[in-house]
DNA sequence: GCCATTATTGTAAGTGCTTACATTTATTTT
DNA sequence: AAAATAAATGTAAGCACTTACAATAATGGC
């Protein structure tokens, strides 16, 4: 069943077949009607390649991750895909794992695709270093790169941001008027939102006045027991420490477990913040105050300014978005 | 730049260039050199839709699973991503939720894209009434379809599963000579696998000539807090349990939560064991012995077994694979 | 060196769609 | 009712590849 043969049977040109499948006004009712009637009679479906061949364009959006079994990535993932398909956009999913040589394969593989734009979610997608991104902004000038929490600068880049420096800064602020002294800070990583938060954890003590000391940031793996270890061997060493504030919910879940190994009272003893407000955060008993980074807002926001572009629109290349601190009980806010 | 640049640029006709493209031997050592010298410097990659029209084919594989972000289904998109790739393979993923209706558009979807192949993830993905999955039988005859933990007759489909009978019943088994009498099972679903881990468990009862009381076997929504409060409501209306055998991890740390707010010791007074080995099953204290339902083995089974059937061999139509116990510090065993 | 084979290369006809442009038909306008 | 305009439809030329078949070049046997 092709084009043809349903133009014969309802007795009008090829052409006026492609037209009703593209929505074309230019038809009469009469004709569009009795056209899509014998679509469903048949069953016929276009073939996409031979549509994306004189289209160029296959409504098609590639979108790439690190690691689909993160649940903050697994989460964007669901919504990206539901938003591009709400309109109308079909996904191509990649996971790259972390390897730069992966995430370059792997983009080329979807170019070659002829994917109409990128997603790349996760502030983990970009390099730290400036020349390893410059295959994304190379790519850029042919097809539009959308970053969910991620940043990287250039033409026809937009980013998706969720306003972590000044989440983390207003957790420690009250963390700090909560009584705390000695706020630990554990990140995962020193890309974009991994430096943003650790920012607003300096800000934090900074507009008090009080002094960065630097033991009091460690970084940590994204893993619950290691983050565990890690925190049991700085107590162990003597490192006073009355709250965690962490940039991901694993690693507050690690620090539910090493209090609860090393005997300290949660929240009285230590105040324990996450990131994300993951499944992770209620698993714990007590259950885990998180900032929520507003997972599905980002998604939203990034699929509503790449339809932007697409029509032509004037778009920010740069929306952010603010977080929230969803209290539970690690915490002892009034 | 096309085929023809490329000809051009190498002195040799396209069909000369489209054979070295596909690897057809026809070729003389020199010539293939020159043609793939001329796409290097070009860096020509050949468009996707213009090579779909001609082959029929795409090498791509939809796969589609309820959601992305359960932490099971996560592993396995990631697993089979991977191992598409490594079989030369992209794929394109649909998170379909759990309506009948979007279930059936997206599969149409795929299928007018032209994939080679499905693979649907997880037994939610298969609906009880047989007639309500004819669509897929019926589509089968096109294009294989493989379930990953999921189970459906039919020509062409090919399932994978866990033998999660056998493994709730060895669980069972274990609790029981652990000195268990009343075992609580909590199961999310009706769905293959999910009647199956409840025959498992009668399986160990009946063995030992035990009688199964229903009030023992809860249906509960995959989800840790609706667990607790369930289990709570069990407790206060007086029913005993010394054991929760539960269908996935998140029903597990749900009963961990309501061992702890009800001041039941684990796994003294109360065992616990879950299903699936995820992330949530170290996330509480103690950590949650779990059943181990080997994801990856699954996921590279199916994709070797579609392989199988791409290369005409013959495959078998059901593979089933062991699960393993892993202990943790929720149950007493020896 | 000639013919039969075989290896290599080229020609041209699909593949199923889109769309600019041409043509026909319907609707206004005068 | 003719002319002008607008709406609907058709024609045919792409789009970038694959591949059956034809043609040519290389090799080997005598």
């Amino acid at each position: 069943m092709n084009i043809y043969d349903v133009s014969k049977k309802a007795g009008v040109s090829i052409a006026t077949v492609s037209r009703v499948l593209n929505g074309n006004p230019n038809v009469s009712e009469k004709t569009r009607a009795r056209v899509l009637d014998v679509m469903n009679e048949t069953g016929y479906t276009p073939n996409v390649f031979a549509r994306g061949l004189g289209l160029g364009t296959i409504r098609t959006i590639g979108i790439m991750c690190s690691d689909s079994s993160d649940p903050y990535l697994a989460h964007a993932i669901y919504y990206l895909e539901r938003e591009l398909r709400l309109s109308g956009y079909d996904s191509i999913l990649c996971c790259t794992g972390n390897s730069l040589e992966n995430k370059r394969q792997y983009f080329d593989l979807l170019r070659s695709k002829k994917v109409d734009a990128f997603i790349l979610v996760g502030s983990k997608f970009i390099e730290l270093r400036a020349k390893d991104n410059s295959y994304l902004v190379e790519a850029a000038k042919d097809v539009p790169i959308m970053l969910v929490n991620g940043y990287l600068e250039g033409e026809n880049i937009y980013c998706t941001l969720c306003d972590d420096r000044t989440a983390v800064r207003q957790a420690a602020e009250q963390l700090l008027s909560g009584g705390c002294n000695d706020i630990l800070y554990l990140f995962t990583s020193y890309s974009y939102s991994g430096t943003n938060k650790m920012k607003g954890y300096r800000d934090a003590l900074m507009n008090l006045g009080l002094s960065v000391r630097e033991d009091y940031i460690q970084n940590c793996p994204k893993d619950v027991l290691e983050t565990k270890k890690l925190l049991s061997r700085l107590d162990e060493e003597g490192l006073h420490f009355d709250a965690v504030l962490t940039s991901d919910d694993a690693l507050a879940v690690g620090a539910v477990k090493y209090a609860h190994a090393y005997g300290r009272k949660i929240p009285d003893d230590l105040s324990i913040i996450g990131y994300n407000n993951s499944i992770y955060s209620i698993c714990t008993d007590p259950e885990i105050t998180s900032i929520d980074s507003k997972v599905e807002a980002l998604c939203t926001t990034t699929v509503t300014t790449l339809m932007g572009v697409f029509n032509g629109c004037n778009v920010p290349s740069r929306t952010t978005i603010a977080a929230d601190l969803i209290k539970r009980a690690t915490t002892k806010f009034h």
